[in-house]
DNA sequence: GCCGTTTTCGGCCCGACTGTTTTCAGTCG
């Protein structure tokens, strides 16, 4: 994966650097879908093209947006570790440059002329010029504009990143509620790649219609938790808030943005994104002979009247102002057609109108077909088994009763017990005495119980050389074996391969758990060659764990695609250390739709039947 | 640089907001 992120790194810097060069930025813009195209490969790009060159180029060119430029710049890059284009660009911009771009307000233009008027060639440099007060009298550099630069440098060195999920989707949730008590609010949602259920957010998008845009402004700014005010127009304000300590008081932005009820639908789809799928709507739309935007979707001859003439898409050509302009703003509110829209009321009329089957957020990402979304995708309800959870024999808070009680309400038909391994010390990890007590004690608690199954398992730490941390026949004597690394997470690729390997070969084990032990954001994890480790989970029918913890979301989108395309099942398990774990099984859900992840491919959905079948098997 | 249901040239998504401007450029999503 190492050399897909150095690719995708020096194709952002391309695209970067022809726009602080004054380039193209057509062109830019291509190097810049070069880097997402490969952001979203799911294994090394070196093995996609092995073989001669002629087939690597093949495979390469099929990709959308890579063409035979950027086909041979991979491989100019694989062949020889560098791409001199990057080398020549690099002598002509200085790095720390391309760090100006990542400062909220600063773009290729204002970055160019920081750089080549002023001097300015690194963040620390443009500090050093605000607190000299040596900007006076530059064009283009007022007060304000200075002000809002020492404000986003002082920003950007309290939040490095983005924020996880686990911390995006509660905060969004409370501040949806506490807004729909606005008077007047008639729906509130948000948007976004929370929405789309990725991992980590840039920022919040909310949505709201209301009968009083006024007002509902006016109570978001006073929000307790807006520090600045970034933004506040009639359609869209934008501020910084701070989330509480149990977000870790992280700073992030918030959008609202407030549309007409009759636009709900073309706006939500539209301020969900991605950027690539709203691009795929909108050329499709143009294809038909429609124009598609958070308004709606209309005739394009009715929103595009008489201005076809030799325009080269410089910014001076728009039509001049005149009495006649057909979109008449009429004071306030969004531009007004002059025309009722083909489809704005709900998303799913948009995507009718434009014959397209409805797309959940979900799939909504680049290289994902709108016209191919399987039709049993898996939902919340689906799920009916837990099969990693925790009790107070090992680090779980609840005691198995406790545990079991609160898996029934949730409405489960199994719950697994699997506590940790006696090489797992800091969570009280169970000696082999130990698990055999423990296991005869869930299974009295299982004779007790009614309307709930408990398996007696264990979470068996997989050894950094792949052995298991329990003898076979220790294992043997259990319902359910969830094999996970603990320790070493850092070791190479080789190793990793070998030890995950091993662990989905055994035949006493039903599920690698947590397969590369990455933390959301702070650490990578194994990186296994995984077209190796899927081969052998699927060839043992061993399931791979899509952990629901949103910390961890381990396998991650992509990874879970490709175990599936790989013959492999998942388990969906929210690895619960208290009553409370449970609550992380929409994460897991998002996640698992991300990748596709059919109903019948994960075997928290099956009957208690089949799963017990299946679990028969290894025994 | 990439692409094609007006395909090998000539396009390339669309609108809101800010700041510094007197009509718009730059940035963002």
């Amino acid at each position: 994966m190492s050399g897909n992120r150095s690719l995708q790194r020096i194709f952002d810097q391309l695209a970067a650097g022809i726009e602080l060069l004054g380039g193209n930025s057509y062109r830019a813009s291509s190097h810049r879908r070069v880097a997402r195209v490969l952001r979203g490969l799911t294994d090394d790009v070196a093995a996609l093209v092995e073989g001669d060159r002629e087939t690597a180029v093949r495979r390469l060119t099929a990709l959308p947006g890579i063409g035979k430029g950027a086909a041979a710049r991979i491989l100019e890059f694989l062949e020889t570790g560098r791409i001199a284009e990057h080398e020549r660009l690099l002598e002509q911009v200085p790095s720390g440059v391309f760090e100006l771009l990542e400062i909220p307000g600063i773009g290729p233009k204002g970055a160019r002329s920081l750089w080549r008027d002023l001097g300015v060639d690194s963040v620390d440099a443009l500090r050093a010029l605000l607190d000299q007060d040596a900007v006076a009298g530059v064009p283009r550099l007022g007060q304000r504009t200075i002000e809002n630069l020492r404000e986003a440098l002082g920003f950007r060195a309290e939040t490095e990143g983005r924020t996880p999920i686990g911390v995006a989707l509660p905060l969004a949730l409370a501040l949806c509620e506490r807004l729909r008590g606005v008077e007047g609010v008639a729906r509130i949602a948000f948007a976004g790649s929370l929405r789309r259920g990725v991992d980590t957010v840039g920022d919040l998008d909310l949505l709201a219609t209301c009968a009083d845009p006024g007002l509902l402004r006016d109570a978001f700014l006073a929000m307790p938790e807006v520090e600045r005010v970034l933004a506040s127009g009639e359609h869209r304000c934008s501020v910084r808030v701070r989330a509480d300590a149990a977000g870790g008081g992280r700073a992030l932005q918030v959008d609202l943005r407030m549309v007409p009820a009759s636009s709900w639908g073309a706006a939500l789809l539209y301020f969900t994104g991605s950027k690539e799928h709203n691009v795929l709507l909108r050329e499709r739309a143009i294809r038909r002979g429609q124009l598609l935007n958070e308004y709606g979707l209309f005739e394009a001859a009715a929103a595009r009247p008489q201005d076809m003439g030799g325009t080269e898409g410089a910014a001076g050509d728009r039509p001049q102002d005149s009495g006649e302009a057909p979109i008449a703003a009429a004071g306030a509110g969004p531009p007004v057609r002059g025309e009722t829209p083909l489809a704005a009321a709900e998303e799913a009329d948009v995507y009718r109108a434009l014959g397209l089957p409805f797309v959940p957020p979900e799939l909504r990402e680049e290289g994902i077909d709108p016209a191919s979304v399987p039709s049993d995708l898996i939902e919340l309800g689906d799920v009916r088994a837990e099969l990693h959870a925790h009790t107070t024999a090992s680090d779980g808070k609840l005691t198995i009763r406790q545990l079991a009680e609160a898996a029934k309400a949730r409405g489960y038909h199994t719950l697994a017990i699997t506590d940790h391994s006696a090489s797992s010390v800091i969570a009280n990890g169970l000696s082999a005495e130990r698990l055999r007590r423990h296991a005869d004690a869930v299974r009295e608690e299982d004779a007790r119980i009614r309307g709930i199954r408990l398996l007696a398992g264990a979470e068996v730490d997989v050894l950094p050389d792949g052995r298991l941390d329990y003898d076979d026949d220790v294992l043997a004597e259990l319902d359910i074996v969830v094999a996970s690394p603990h320790a070493s997470l850092r070791q190479g690729r080789e190793a990793a391969t070998r030890r995950l390997v091993a662990a989905a070969s055994h035949p006493l084990v039903h599920v690698v758990g947590h397969p590369t032990g990455r933390v959301v954001g702070r650490r990578a994890g194994l990186e296994p060659d995984l077209e190796r480790l899927f081969a052998a989970a699927a060839e043992s029918a061993t399931a791979l764990e899509l952990n629901a913890n949103p910390r961890r979301l381990d396998l991650c989108d992509r990874h879970v695609r490709a175990a599936v395309a790989a013959g492999c099942v998942i388990a969906l398990d929210t690895d619960a250390h208290s009553d409370r774990s449970f609550d992380f099984l929409p994460y897991g859900v998002m996640t698992a739709r991300r990748a596709g992840l059919k109903r019948d491919a994960c075997i928290n959905t099956w009957s208690r039947a089949r799963l017990e079948r299946w679990l028969r098997r290894k025994r």
